[in-house]
DNA sequence: GTCTATAATAGGATAGAC
DNA sequence: GTCTATCCTATTATAGAC
């Protein structure tokens, strides 16, 4: 009764170098597509890189979407959590608001190709998984909770709590990513042409919504 | 003397018969992007398409990235009228900018296949030709120009007439075309979930930079 | 879990006949 | 300016030996 997948010693070991070689690939497919471009991944380039043959690869991930799928799941995974990471070093409301999005929106201009994956859609053949997009909704759920705290706190006009408000915020994230990685890719967050106009970016928003008291 | 490309009679109808070819190329080839996501061009479906062999198409374009230099050229000179046009029928100033801005991400919104070429990098081995990149640096002019008129007018701060202010504008620009084209595509652009708030857009950039008498 | 071998396709691009 | 034929390369994916 006792397979090589129950917890028999040495299972787990077995587990852990599998899962290494998964993320080990994983690593590999995002340098390839730093290099090539997001919709330029080869799993044959993957095997070339890793020293193995190509039908190794297939252990691993049943197909080449397959890789880009859990590519993706791992990006909004790290997306999610920069926000997370970012908003709770900072005072509820406006603060955490913006020092989540700001944290968001540098994790992605240090991230290209998973960036690109989460933002654009440059992958001809491929959308994401149903498991996969979950993280996905967990991000934007996030981001409409600090934007809701900020409204709780009174930092901003309760407007900004509805859709107008978060695709308004969604767009203005969108398009500091999209600009920095598209024109000016390679600079640093703080010295990116556009990400560096992240404060700009979030006072406009500020100034979009200023809360009713004031 | 009198080769086949001088102005000999019947010259004249062999070179429109010709750019006629290579504007149906390019249109099948924008067609062929929107199905397949805009990397996912391929000499062979064009071919196809056109019922042609795929070696007859380099009697008009040298290789598949020319195909896409010319639709990049294509579509920037299509942004940059849109830019201009939508100003030129609007009062000089703040009215011209919002016009012509509005009338750029319309172009943008209902021409996929073209905005993701000019916004993104979705193509791996493909970047613009110094020709095809002019028009690229026209339309920005273009937009600095309608910025710097709404300053003159007294209507914004002169503050965005600065680096910062068109590159604010250009992540919101972008912004608006990476979020309607990536999250819901194929919606007219005055109901798109995301370019309907273009107006809310504008006013966040008017609110940025108020001018200095009011 | 790795390999070799191979299927099944497709792609871009060129040479040369007509 | 179109075709056929072809080169060369590359890809994803599977079958089966070890």
């Amino acid at each position: 009764m006792a397979s090589t997948h129950a917890a028999a010693p040495g299972g787990d070991r077995r587990r852990q170098r599998r899962a290494a070689t998964k993320a080990e690939i994983l690593r590999i497919a995002a340098e390839l597509m730093a290099a090539e471009g997001a919709g330029g991944l080869s799993l044959s380039a993957i095997a070339r890189r890793m020293g193995i043959q190509p039908p190794s690869l297939y252990k691993y991930f049943s197909s080449r979407n397959a890789v880009y799928d859990a590519l993706f799941a791992e990006g909004q995974r790290a997306f999610s959590a920069a926000l997370r990471e970012g908003a709770e070093g900072a005072p509820p409301g406006l603060p955490a608001l913006e020092a989540g999005v700001t944290a968001g929106l540098r994790w992605a201009v240090e991230h290209p190709p998973l960036a690109q994956l989460l933002f654009w859609r440059p992958v001809p053949g491929f959308t994401p998984s149903a498991e996969s997009y979950a993280p996905a909704l967990e991000a934007v759920g996030r981001i409409a909770d600090l934007v809701a705290g900020a409204v709780h706190e009174g930092h901003l006009h309760p407007d900004a709590a509805t859709d107008e408000g978060r695709e308004l915020l969604g767009v203005l994230l969108a398009g500091v990513v999209t600009q920095q990685l598209a024109n000016d890719p390679g600079t640093a967050f703080a010295e990116g042409r556009f990400s560096r106009h992240t404060p700009a970016v979030l006072r406009a928003f500020r100034l979009h919504y200023p809360p009713p008291a004031a």
